[in-house]
DNA sequence: TTTTGTGCAAAAACTTTGCAACGTA
DNA sequence: TACGTTGCAAAGTTTTTGCACAAAA
C-alpha cells in the first residue's frame, strides 16, 4: 500500500507545523477550510492518524480533551492546566533511556512514549487564592 | 459541597479494585452490572471522574482508546501494544524530581505526570516477521 | 489504468447532562 | 429536612466509516 502525496495531505502538515500550538483535528480543519472550503474534516483525521502513524506526526492523548497532534522534530514533553486547561510543551530533553529500559523489560519494540504533567498554573493558582 | 459515600461510589471503587486492569468506564459498569441490574452508566461515569479528582484513582489518558482509571496506592507508568492494543502496568519507579523540576521551571503546581509507552509486543512482532 | 484518497453524510464510540425521584447525613 | 446523588434518556463531543467519484502514480 504506496501512499499518495495529495494537495490534502500536504495542506494538513503544513496546518500542524504553522499553527505550531499542537493542534486539535478541529484546529487543524478549522485552518484549512479558510482558503480550501471543501475539505472535509474525514480527510483532516485521517491523514493525521495516517502521518502519526508514518511518524511524520506524534498524536498526543490529552486528559479530558480531544487528541492533538504535533510535529515530530523534536521528541518533547507536555504539561496542562486542569484548571484553564491551557497545554504547552515542557523544555525537558527527551529520555531515550527509558525507552531502552523498558525495551529490556518488557521486550517490547519502543517506538516512544508520552510524557503529560498535570497541574495548576500559576495564574489559576493564584485566582483561587483570591 | 460535601460528598456522600453512596453505595454506587462503594461498588465503584471496588470494581477498579477487583478489576485491577485499568478498566474503562465501561469495564466498571459491565462488571457491576451483574450483580446490581439497576445502576447506571452515568452513575459509573460521574462517580469515576469525582474519584479522580480527589485523588482516589487515577485517570488515565490512552492513544486510541477510551479512558482507563487505576488505583493509586502506588504511581506508575503504563506501556501500549499499538498492534493488539494490550495495555498494562511497567514496572518503572515513579520519577518524583521530574514533577519538582518541572514546577520549578513552570511555575506550575504539579499534582502528576503520565507515562505511556507506546510500541510493539514481542508477540505481535514475531507475528508480523512470519 | 489502477488503486489510493476525497467529500459527504451517516453512524459509531465515548462522555456529559437535565430532571424528577431518591437516599444520606 | 436539606441537598448531594441516582437512573434514565437525550444530547454533546470526538472520531470513524461506507460509498461513489476524483486524482495520483
Amino acid at each position: 500500500m504506496i501512499k499518495r502525496n495529495t494537495i490534502q495531505k500536504q495542506l494538513i502538515l503544513n496546518a500542524v507545523r504553522n499553527l505550531r500550538n499542537h493542534p486539535t483535528a478541529d484546529d487543524v480543519y478549522n485552518y484549512i477550510v479558510q482558503n480550501h472550503p471543501n475539505i472535509s474534516k474525514g480527510t483532516v483525521y485521517r491523514n493525521l492518524n495516517s502521518l502519526a502513524e508514518d511518524g511524520i506526526l506524534i498524536k498526543i492523548s490529552v486528559p479530558d480533551a480531544a487528541d492533538r497532534f504535533d510535529d515530530t522534530l523534536k521528541k518533547h514533553y507536555h504539561i496542562k492546566c486542569m484548571e484553564c486547561k491551557e497545554f504547552m510543551d515542557v523544555n525537558l530533553d527527551y529520555m531515550q533511556e527509558l525507552d531502552d529500559k523498558v525495551s529490556e523489560m518488557t521486550k517490547y519494540k519502543i517506538f516512544s512514549h508520552d510524557v503529560v504533567f498535570k497541574g495548576i498554573c500559576q495564574s489559576c493558582a493564584d485566582k483561587s487564592k483570591s
